[in-house]
DNA sequence: AGTGCGACCCGAACGC
DNA sequence: TGCGTTCGGGTCGCAC
């Protein structure tokens, strides 16, 4: 389930391999998950060369000569580098290089998208547009989450999945950041501290910082992704556990806006 | 504007 | 054993 540090790590593995290779055919298998014009998708790329690839948040963007290839993995996105061979199951776009080698797409689920947008339209009506400041900017300050957060009566497990405010946080991360942070996933966004939305921001920077360090986490590997297996699982802390590392009590699991949430009763309450 | 929820997918896990 | 049902994960679109 690539929350950034699976990006981040999917786009280091990919960058060694595809940067001055250029474009050759582009086939695409399954044609909803290109979300601009489709003709112009499996055209336009043809003879354009990887020049570089940057992460926005949890999006891939692959640039080119003259685009932007915006890629979001959703929860079972991979790519592979390999020998040229013909598509296998679950595999929706298939681009065929320079070398003879293809970069293959593998989502089982169907749930990952494309989009093709020319270089200087990046920003401009793209799902990144909107997209909040990452863990790592220097802008993401306690000022910044609390008028962020000032409108927001959602609980912080919730609106910390809103991409508008930080960018990068999935499921996985926003467990652990909380539980980390000492605060109940269901304390309403607009009654946090000021002290708290500083909790928020140095552990997100140290548990992502760290995840990346590890490769990001693989927790329901239905198959060896290449590049994504990494070992940040070991270090969870609240997500997929059963007791609290903390004080042992056992950790609740429970739905929060539809999403499961670990936390620790005892160590996370809502007013401290 | 903020909030709530179904839709999108399909294999694994679960229940009977 | 074999069947049917539920679940999950991020984001968008829609209704209120």
């Amino acid at each position: 389930m690539p929350e950034l540090p699976e990006v981040e790590t999917v786009k280091n593995v990919l960058k060694k391999d595809l940067i001055n290779l250029k474009i050759k055919k582009v086939n695409v298998y399954y044609k909803d998950m290109i979300k601009t014009d489709y003709n112009e998708f499996i055209n336009n790329l043809v003879g354009e060369e990887f020049l570089d690839i940057k992460r926005y948040g949890k999006w891939l963007v692959f640039e080119t000569t003259n685009y932007c290839l915006l890629s979001h993995l959703r929860m079972e996105g991979k790519y592979y580098y390999t020998d040229y061979q013909e598509p296998e199951k679950h595999e929706h776009v298939i681009f065929e290089l320079s070398n003879g080698k293809v970069l293959r797409y593998k989502d089982v689920r169907k749930f990952g998208v494309m989009y093709l947008v020319k270089k200087d339209k990046l920003f401009i009506d793209t799902p990144l547009a909107n997209l909040g400041y990452e863990p790592f900017s220097e802008k993401l300050t306690s000022s910044y989450l609390l008028d962020k957060f000032k409108t927001k009566r959602l609980p912080i497990k919730t609106v910390l999945l809103d991409q508008e405010i930080i960018s990068g946080l999935g499921n996985i991360y926003d467990d652990e950041v909380l539980f980390k942070s000492g605060i109940s996933p269901f304390k309403k966004a607009n009654t946090l501290s000021k002290d708290e939305c500083e909790k928020i921001i140095k552990n997100s920077k140290e548990i992502l910082k760290e995840a990346i360090k590890l490769g990001g986490t693989t927790i329901r590997s239905y198959t060896s992704s290449l590049g994504v297996s990494g070992s940040y699982q070991d270090k969870l802390l609240v997500h997929t556990k059963k007791v609290c590392s903390i004080c042992k009590s056992p950790i609740e699991v429970t739905k929060i806006g539809g999403r499961s949430t670990y936390y620790c009763k005892k160590c996370q309450k809502v007013d401290l």
